[in-house]
DNA sequence: GTGAAAGCGCTAACAG
DNA sequence: CTGTTAGCGCTTTCAC
């Protein structure tokens, strides 16, 4: 029965108003196995004349299929994460649906699996999709055991696991020599929890910036784990007392808030510091003066990751994927 | 097959394990039907001890359901709609999971059902929620017509849908009033898009409260359709030039965006001018001086309008809710 | 109180 | 190239 009350058309319907069997009905939605031209196209025609769609539960119960792909949502999120999580979805669901699946959005947190754990075992999803992982990884262990394929957005050591993540590395050693070539001496790099890896490979790209330029009477100080508000603020005075001229945010939400701390300092960007960032984002877009910052399109490798997903469930090889597109936005913010 | 390799129980095979029926298997879970308490306890304890899950897919082509509920999420959304959105979601799957229905995430746009016909057609929702949606709405007039039963988080005028929202109208009038208590005499109110039904609901109480005022020496300037940056710069010279000492924002990305205006013009709160913000959320949160505003419970509007659906889809009857559970932020941005 | 049997709508051997 | 037959795992009459 469809949702209106007019029962909706079955295979077994079709077959009998075209005079064929079931199978054949089947087989020229599928395309699969031997069928004529000529049947297959009499039932396409006949398939969109009446608007005919196939029930995806018995689909499903037959094939042992969803064609739901599951993602994670980090619940304890801050104000940060929300826009690249949302441009993921974005290009998930859009990817998933090219491909006639749906998303089934669950919740997840560190300690807590039993949203997870649930849709595994009432198997509601083909696979999943895991984001912004930290680096020590729960639900990774419990994915494997139960044999569940799955994708990662972001990195991890882990070899045995398939991911998609931005080259942050490059990105964010770029943005470091550009600083370097601009003729900056005293550095501060504020980062966050150094448990999540992207951060890790954030501070690793910073790093190989300055190796690469030996012999330079320049300094850096680093500031790490830095979370709490009052964390930030003594970052920011700190690095002050010390002389810094150009302060580099690992992120967003640290970088709006050491914009916030130099204001209220009256500390002119890019005049008395300059100040760049790792990760730029919707958060800092009307900040004035404009702030300069590593752009990535979250959308694009949500799309990645959700094909890279849906390859795997269809049986293909699919290997890591790192995107080279980042982007460079020049502010005003450096000197 | 369960994924991991081994076999999953069926009714099947537990009736065999028992020596009972399928049938009285399929009693015992459902709890319909008459059976013996004591064979119930017999299969409850199988059941426990060896793990079984029902398989959702052939529970769902027999009843016509698939425990899933599509939502529907705004494609276009500004750094302001993220947060509420994201709460709701959090408060609707966790109500989901714990009635066993299942999130299926779609992205929709005022231009563009697409996905959610393919979602209706395919059959892959029970119900829908609709998330803020505007006064005119394409998509409802979609759902009724397919007969997909649905709710909305947020207000209209059509009383033939059902709706979960917070009370903006009383908590905007307790707002406003608080300010007029406060000796506040020239006011001016900021506001966005007043194709949104919210905002005229923040009109509307922000009206009734000067209404009861009479007599008063009180003045109102308002800017509504207030969207790009400049239209918000603009109110801002205008309000100012005009005298006002307070500023009400009608919702906290139009708030962040005054605040830095303000503090670009050197314009001091609460000291020049009072600020406060219909809206109040995470975006603020940091903001110095704290700002006052009101504080709404997505994740539980969320929840309750996932209980709702539930219910209809249970078929029972429900009627709209209009939520009292707001809170008044007192920041230290008003005099 | 329990069971046998039919069927939800589709796919997948296996024949022809 | 097409049809027959048997399921997928569960619910649901209808008997007993």
């Amino acid at each position: 029965m469809s949702q209106n009350g007019q029962r909706s058309y079955t295979i077994g319907d079709i077959a009998k108003e075209l005079g064929v069997s079931k199978t054949t009905i089947s087989r020229a939605i599928s395309g699969k196995g031997r069928i004529s031209k000529e049947t297959q196209e009499r039932v396409r025609q006949f398939i969109i004349e009446h608007n005919y769609q196939p029930n995806i539960m018995a689909k499903g119960l037959a094939q042992n299929k969803t064609f739901n792909i599951g993602l994670a949502m980090p619940e304890e999120f801050g104000i940060g994460d929300l826009p690249f999580f949302q441009h993921s979805v974005n290009g998930i669901c859009q990817t998933a649906a090219q491909n006639d699946y749906d998303v089934i959005l669950f919740r997840i947190t560190s300690d807590n699996l039993s949203q997870m754990k649930r849709i595994i075992k009432n198997h509601k999803v083909d696979g999943i999709i895991l984001t912004r992982t930290q680096c020590d990884d729960y639900p990774v262990r419990l994915l494997k055991e139960n044999g569940i394929p799955f994708v990662v957005i972001g990195s991890s050591l882990d070899t045995e696991v398939t991911h998609a993540d931005n080259d942050h590395i490059s990105a964010c050693k770029m943005l470091t020599e550009l600083l370097l070539n601009r003729g900056l001496k005293h550095f501060a790099l504020i980062g966050g929890n150094m448990e999540y890896f992207v951060n890790k490979s954030r501070l690793r790209g910073y790093q190989m910036a300055f190796e690469e330029h030996p012999g330079e009477e320049v300094t850096s100080v680093t500031y790490l784990n830095v979370i709490k508000e009052f964390q930030i603020v003594k970052a920011v005075d700190d690095a002050l007392s010390v002389g810094t001229d150009c302060i580099v945010c690992m992120d967003d939400f640290i970088c709006s808030r050491v914009v916030a701390q130099l204001s209220e300092r009256s500390v002119r960007i890019p005049d008395d510091v300059s100040v760049a960032t790792f990760y730029s984002s919707m958060l800092l877009e009307h900040n004035n003066p404009l702030i300069t910052g590593l752009e990535f399109d979250a959308a694009k490798i949500g799309g990645i990751a959700c094909q890279m997903l849906i390859d795997i469930l269809d049986g293909k090889h699919v290997s890591d994927y790192v995107s080279p597109d980042y982007r460079l936005f020049m502010g005003n913010s450096v000197k």
